[in-house]
DNA sequence: ACTTGACCTTCCAACGACTGGAAGCTCCAT
DNA sequence: ATGGAGCTTCCAGTCGTTGGAAGGTCAAGT
C-alpha cells in the first residue's frame, strides 16, 4: 500500500503521515524499489488510532503515550483513564474561558446599535476596560 | 517611558511589544540617544486597547481593524459590531466542538474502570471507532 | 518506444502569536 | 570603575501541520 492509499483509508493526509514519521510518532516505513513508502494493515490500524485520538484533541505527545499503552498488553487501564481525565480538565478550562469571552462579547454586541453612527460601546470597552472585558 | 515600564503598565510583555512593532500593529517607536524605544501615554492607551482585544480572543488581524476603527472618528459602529459578531460565531463553533469532545471523553472515562487490568474502553474506542468518538 | 499524468520523493518555508536565549550595549548608583 | 538592571538585535523554537518547488517513478494509452 502506497502513502496515498493509506492517506485515503486512514483519513490522515499523506503530508501529515510523513510528518508523523519525521517526528517518530510512527516508525520509518519500508521502502519499495522506487523508494516509495510501503504500508500494511497494521500501519493503517495505527494511523486510524492516531487520527481518532487527534480528533479528540489529544496533543501528539499524549497520542504517543496512548499508542504505547495500546500496544502494551499488560497496561493498567488506570493510566489511560488518567490521560483522558487530564485532557478533560484541559478542555474544561478552555470551555470556561470561551464561555466567559462569549458572554462579554454578546453583552457588548447587544449594547451596540450597529448603525452609521460612530459611538460604539464595544470600542469604548476595549479602550477603557470599564466593564465586562476583564474576564480574568 | 521605556519599554519595560510600558510593558508593566499595559500588561503586554516587552518582547511582545517589539513583536507588535515588527509586524506593524503599532508604529515604530521614537528612539532615545542610547537607541532605547521611547513611549508616551498615547502608546500606552493603544497597547491597553490591543491587550483587551487580544484577551477577548480577537486575532491580531482583527485587532488591527478594530484599532483603525477606533482611531477613525467617523466609523460606523456597524462595522465594529460585524467584527464582534463574526468572532462570536467562531467562538460558538469552537464551543460546540469542545463540548462534543468533552461528552465523548466523559462517557469513555466513565466506562473505564481505571484499575490495574488492561481492558480499557477508551483504547477500544480509539482502536475501532465503534461508538461516540465520531464527533463529526 | 514514448509521452502523459498521477503519484511519489526531499527539502525548505510559512502559518499564529508569541517566547527563549545569546551576545552585546546603555544607564545609573555606588 | 564596577556591577547590575534594563535595553538592543537576531536567530531559533513552540505546535501541528500545510504549501510549494524541483525532481524521480509508475502504469496506461498511443
Amino acid at each position: 500500500m502506497n502513502i496515498g492509499i493509506l492517506a485515503r483509508r486512514s483519513g490522515v493526509p499523506a503530508k501529515t503521515i510523513r510528518y508523523y514519521e519525521s517526528i517518530g510518532l510512527i516508525p520509518k516505513a519500508r521502502r519499495s524499489d522506487g523508494n516509495y513508502r510501503v504500508y500494511d494493515e497494521r500501519d493503517l490500524a495505527n494511523l486510524r488510532f492516531i487520527h481518532r485520538a487527534r480528533r479528540l484533541g489529544f496533543p501528539v505527545a499524549d497520542v504517543e503515550k496512548l499508542l504505547a499503552l495500546w500496544h502494551d498488553q499488560r497496561r493498567p487501564s488506570a493510566k489511560v483513564r488518567e490521560l483522558a481525565l487530564a485532557h478533560m480538565e484541559d478542555i474544561d478550562r478552555k470551555l470556561e474561558e470561551l464561555q466567559s469571552i462569549r458572554r462579554t462579547l454578546a453583552h457588548l454586541a447587544h449594547c451596540c446599535r450597529g448603525d452609521e453612527r460612530p459611538d460604539c460601546p464595544i470600542l469604548d470597552d476595549l479602550a477603557h476596560g470599564n466593564s465586562s472585558s476583564d474576564t480574568k
